[in-house]
DNA sequence: TTAGATTATGTTATATTATAACATAATTGT
DNA sequence: ACAATTATGTTATAATATAACATAATCTAA
């Protein structure tokens, strides 16, 4: 059992991959209905969830939206930025970073098995936007 | 103009602070309709909004939850654990970690203002049981 | 001290996000 | 081919959140 499911996952992916700002789910479902109108959330939902979970998108928690993944390596625990100013996001991978800070709270007994890291500010273009006002 | 205000956010933050557990916005809800029968959602995610604010709660992005904030110093950017076991939330700070974390994304350029941490795990009870069975 | 500006609150309605529950259909393994 | 399993379709509804505007409290300055 796997062209159905397959079928559904490709699709949701290029729609992804073909959009420049992160989209909620009914977003994607929008767009989907240009070529399937029959198509309900529970469908979206499923195919987003099998994704994220192997890493080829990312769900923003603080927008309810989501991304294709861009990294190759499909890392889950991305580190993504949000420009609060045009709604750009980026991922970046710092397993550095990310393992001492897994360390600290370790100390504390806690075993990290995820994380949610979302970093709301503004990008360089806006950035330069504003200081040149 | 302050007390009506202030009244909300007193009444929320005791309700947030005698809860163990997260509270999505409508338990918040369901417990000031004890007192106050008629009062609104948009009432209540105000609330939450200015005590988020502040710093005298946190929202829990993943969880689409709320909690009081238990650090005196009411660091709007704490560190979230969430066990996935029992639903027990902490709060760390990390101020250095964070730093460099922010540092190394600055490299590209980016300037953060806030951010979002949670970490999902096993929290240490859970993990305990876990190895005790 | 009151008229007007401002800000907060109440209220109604509705938008947005997400899932439960179960029927149907495709696929797999034997 | 049959039963078991898994995915999908479908309907309905739950859960989360906000828009829009009316009303009321508070503040400010004449």
């Amino acid at each position: 059992m796997r062209s159905r499911k397959e079928k559904w996952q490709v699709a949701v992916l290029e729609i992804l991959q073909a959009s420049e700002k992160p989209m909620s789910a009914y977003d994607v479902l929008g767009e989907l209905r240009n070529a399937n109108p029959r198509i309900a959330p529970p469908t979206i939902y499923r195919t987003l969830s099998y994704l994220v979970e192997k890493g080829r998108a990312h769900r923003l928690e603080s927008l309810n939206a989501y991304i294709a993944c861009k990294n190759h390596k499909h890392d889950k625990s991305a580190v993504i930025t949000i420009c609060e100013d045009c709604g750009a996001v980026d991922e970046y991978v710092a397993t550095d970073v990310l393992k001492v800070l897994s360390n600290v709270i370790a100390h504390s007994g806690f075993a990290t098995l995820r994380h949610v890291i979302e970093l709301q500010g503004v990008c360089e273009n806006c950035g330069f936007e504003q200081t040149s006002v």
